[in-house]
DNA sequence: CGCTCCTGGGAAAGCGCTTTCTCAACCGTG
DNA sequence: CACGGTTGAGAAAGCGCTTTCCCAGGAGCG
């Protein structure tokens, strides 16, 4: 049934944790007494109160949440799902999540998936049997044919056992798919970051991070090939330079174009700040600065972006993560139709962008 | 009793799980069969396995967590505590975490405190609720007479449960407190990378980040301390500028430092890397650079330090969180005193130390 | 052919809690 | 002093699952 693994093992000591019942045995009361005192919505005598407290102190007691989920006080609980936690994005997104479920006293579930839609698949699972209110899907992933299925089976069923699966920074699944989405403008982002380099005088700008299938980085490119046309620039493929979202490509993307032959470009656009971050190293390392030589337009506006002074795109990473939840929990009180919403982006201007000189 | 606010609030609709009875009706079977079929460790005759597994499909049936762990078939979790998942250094640790515990199919909780010690032990209570297998307390923290008793008193009820305080990254609690630690060599990393500074010549330098009663801090503080007086160097105080942790703070120290007078240091010993990145963008405001002017060490090896070139001390972050849940696991299953252990680190050397020139 | 031995599956007893439902005691009133 | 109205507390019924314990039927044996 359960796609994870779960091995089965024995405590060594006969460790123990002690029951409502020796709770109100201490206590010389019922378990119903020490239940309501605890819940503390009932009249109680002080007395009473006293000693059953006295009680819980002294065997340390605490409630089983699974039995108090049993009947009939569950804990809430929301799931984040993400690639990896130590990206910067998703990292942020996790934060405004776990902050806006502590504000509600929901308890958080994180699992990683480290890009594997299989896996993420297997955490929905995990998730859904943990029954949280909400599953929270985060960023990028290969949105082909059978897990578009396969996702789409899972909001369905999530949301008739009164779930919600939550899409975080990733195009809504169909329109019948009971799904709440809540993602950036990355295409108007795109729009304005080209623009931003197109009114600085550049014709020929690199885009970094092509990745034809994947959500977000399709996403960016239209942006960019909108901005371009627009400005009435024809559209060169060949400046659209393909890889993953790390350092290491941008890194490698313009080391190798730069020794593949002469320079073609003044300025770069990259998908995001990391790829940007590599981008510059390499251009340094090739002996071009930023912006003298070529400017350099990020997109997410994380931690390297300040370190090297770079105009990028800000993305609300946190706002992402607090509206998912808050999202969910209204779309899962209220109900309706699951809502979708778009966040807005903005550039932010460091030293990374220069006007292209016209030369005589 | 729980510190943490839990609201109530019913769900609009009648969204409903399906339960094992409605799928061992639908299967024509008993409830008992449903879940041995699902369990997989009984015999079973393929014709009813088959309709069981038809109606699990159908009625998108996954087994209620709750009630299962309450009738004995547990599903493991474990719990991480941390300031702030947006840190990279509490993200590294927690992706190791996380890891960890999905390869052996554990849940991962995670929580956060924002730094507040009160928050921490509210969180430490809660995920004692939920009967994590081990509680994982991640960093920095004001370590006062308050909250070492509190702390301790979670550390016994927990082990009495069967579960384990973690404390990564933090100094033990006592002598008889049933805690698992895993550490790095903060003094002895601290010590190497002063070292590293004086080997080069310097002899003035400051160092960022003093916090007297922090643990982490502090054992920095004394590395430096320590390696300055194995080169029979004076120790002066002016040299330890105060702060937190943060980047916005490197930057004040350094600023505030160079305007109120001539500069009296040849190199900068950052207590972390943040703290590194924010100094050197105050050098440059003041038209120094690193390492023609000022030398720089930080300490972590996180994402800021590979963009800006910095010597750093590595610590194994990741292997922190991944070592934290293996020792829990593996003291929960063997038992014995709680582990202790202490994880090396090295200098990462790049290009922001440089040997001072002795002026003739 | 009578016996034991498997195999497959049902009945029912909990797991630890919350929550009706019930009831005893006690209060103040007319 | 009898009586309705509070207040405080117990008994017991589940919540949804796992897991003994138990039993029917067929295979295998002497």
């Amino acid at each position: 049934m359960n796609p994870l693994v779960r091995k089965a093992k024995k405590p060594v000591e006969g460790a123990r944790k002690s029951t409502i019942r020796e709770v109100a045995e201490r206590a010389g009361v019922s378990t119903a007494t020490v239940s309501r005192i605890l819940a503390g919505n009932y009249p109680d005598a002080p007395a009473t109160r006293d000693r059953v407290m006295q009680a819980v102190k002294e065997l340390h007691y605490v409630a089983n949440v699974h039995a108090r989920s049993l009947a009939g006080t569950p804990t809430k609980s929301v799931a984040i799902i993400v690639n990896s936690v130590v990206s910067p994005h998703y990292a942020h997104v996790a934060q405004g999540v776990q902050a806006e479920a502590a504000a509600v006293g929901w308890l958080c579930l994180i699992g990683t998936t480290g890009g594997d839609a299989e896996r993420e698949l297997a955490m929905v699972q995990l998730m859904r049997e943990q029954h949280a209110e909400a599953v929270i899907l985060v960023g990028n992933v290969l949105a082909n044919r059978e897990y578009r299925t396969r996702m789409s089976q899972y909001a369905h069923s999530l949301a008739a056992a009164g779930s919600r699966l939550v899409l975080c920074g990733r195009q809504p699944l169909g329109p019948d798919v009971p799904a709440v989405v809540v993602e950036c403008d990355y295409t108007g982002g795109a729009f304005a970051a080209t623009s931003h380099l197109l009114a600085a005088g550049h014709k020929r700008i690199l885009c970094l991070g092509r990745r034809p299938g994947y959500t977000t980085a399709e996403a960016r490119l239209a942006g960019y090939r909108n901005a371009l046309a627009a400005h009435g620039i024809p559209h060169d493929p060949g400046l659209e330079v393909e890889g993953t979202f790390v350092r290491e490509e941008g890194y490698r993307m313009i080391k190798e174009r730069l020794a593949a032959g002469p320079r073609d470009f003044t300025a770069i656009f990259a998908f995001n700040d990391l790829l940007a971050a590599g981008a510059l190293h390499a251009l340094h390392e090739n002996g071009l600065s930023v912006p003298q030589d070529v400017s350099l337009v990020g997109f997410d506006d994380l931690p390297p972006a300040l370190d090297i002074g770079l105009t990028t795109m800000h993305l609300p990473h946190e706002e992402l993560g607090r509206t998912a939840v808050r999202l969910a929990v209204e779309h899962a009180t209220h109900g309706g139709t699951p809502p979708h919403v778009v966040l807005d982006t903005h550039l932010v201007e460091r030293e990374s962008v220069r006007p292209l000189e016209s030369r005589p």
